[in-house]
DNA sequence: ATTCTGTTTCTGTTGTTACAGAACGATCTG
DNA sequence: CAGATCGTTCTGTAACAACAGAAACAGAAT
């Protein structure tokens, strides 16, 4: 993994350029996509000369890895050094990517959601229309977490079963 | 809507917060959450007053808005300003908001995956692998696709429908 | 103990984005 | 044809995020 291949190349580059579209740092997402790549874990030494980057900036971003829980550190016998690996199954990565995005951004905004509507004085100005739109928001977000806490219940390969069976309540209704 | 009550403050400013990590520009997310709660279409004045931000940022913001298609602007007899509103099913909006994003942040890493697929030269060293892995991911985004494609043609209920289906799965699994 | 190797944390620089305010342009009113 | 009212575009500034390089730190090996 030293030196990359055309395709290697072009998949890091691709990777790293929609990591900052999808709010995840180029660095970052051109590690994860070397090391999903890579038949063997990788040094931190190698990461930062293969993508010409610092090494500390090597070292910030595999611990970002980390926490998402999709890289991880592995020891090689007779070499003193961390080697890095990604995760190779992809369901399970998304799966965990997802779940920890909606902790972050879906979780709260529901809380508020709720919180809005216990607030709301029935009393007040336009207090009905008010009530009307935060709970037709609130319903969205109720659904969206019934959606994720089912989907991540099911192992992967139920998740594609679903999508067959949508696909044919999709033809039946046409 | 001229002056805020508390529901409604909190509200917009929650919003406006979230939309950053979801990579939405906090004003515009402010502005959208304000026209959402607002019975009547506000004019950009208003809007800025409000929110206390320049009306050039809610020029720009408004703009935005209405390239996503969540937001017009209408027209009152007997005033020349432009009064902007919100779209409000939630359901429809987040559809068309979703819609946009695979527009932006799936297809091109999906193109690009056939891409690798079709330079990959079996020749070069660890071919297979890499092959592995990209069919891995490819399979995964073409996946996401058929998903997003059949949602998209479902009626509202439909998906809500389908959601209630998935949880009888569940509970039959459990 | 001290040298060597690898990793993390700190610091300053650079690039990017958000935004206010000004300038400009267009459209309506009398 | 002024003058007023809205809306947009331009420009400079401030805030923030990404990053390289330096310094500090931790743990072997000698």
């Amino acid at each position: 993994m030293a030196e990359l291949t055309g395709v290697q190349k072009q998949y890091i580059l691709h990777w790293g350029e929609m990591g900052t579209r999808w709010g995840i740092n180029r660095t970052v997402a051109q590690i994860h996509a070397l090391l999903y790549l890579s038949p063997e874990a990788v040094p931190a030494e190698e990461i930062a000369e293969t993508l010409s980057v610092a090494r500390s900036n090597v070292s910030t971003s595999i611990r970002e890895l980390e926490t998402w829980g999709i890289v991880r550190a592995v020891h090689v016998l007779g070499d003193r050094r961390e080697h890095y690996e990604s995760m190779k199954d992809v369901w399970e990565m998304f799966r965990l990517v997802i779940e920890q995005r909606k902790r972050r951004e879906i979780d709260p905004t529901r809380e508020m959601l709720r919180r809005c509507l216990a607030d709301l004085d029935p009393k007040e100005l336009g207090a009905d229309y008010t009530r009307e739109r935060l709970e037709a928001m609130a319903g969205f977000f109720e659904a969206v977490t019934e959606l994720h806490d089912q989907m991540k219940q099911l192992p992967t390969g139920a998740v594609r079963k679903l999508l067959r069976m949508g696909m044919k309540m999709r033809k039946k209704a046409s």
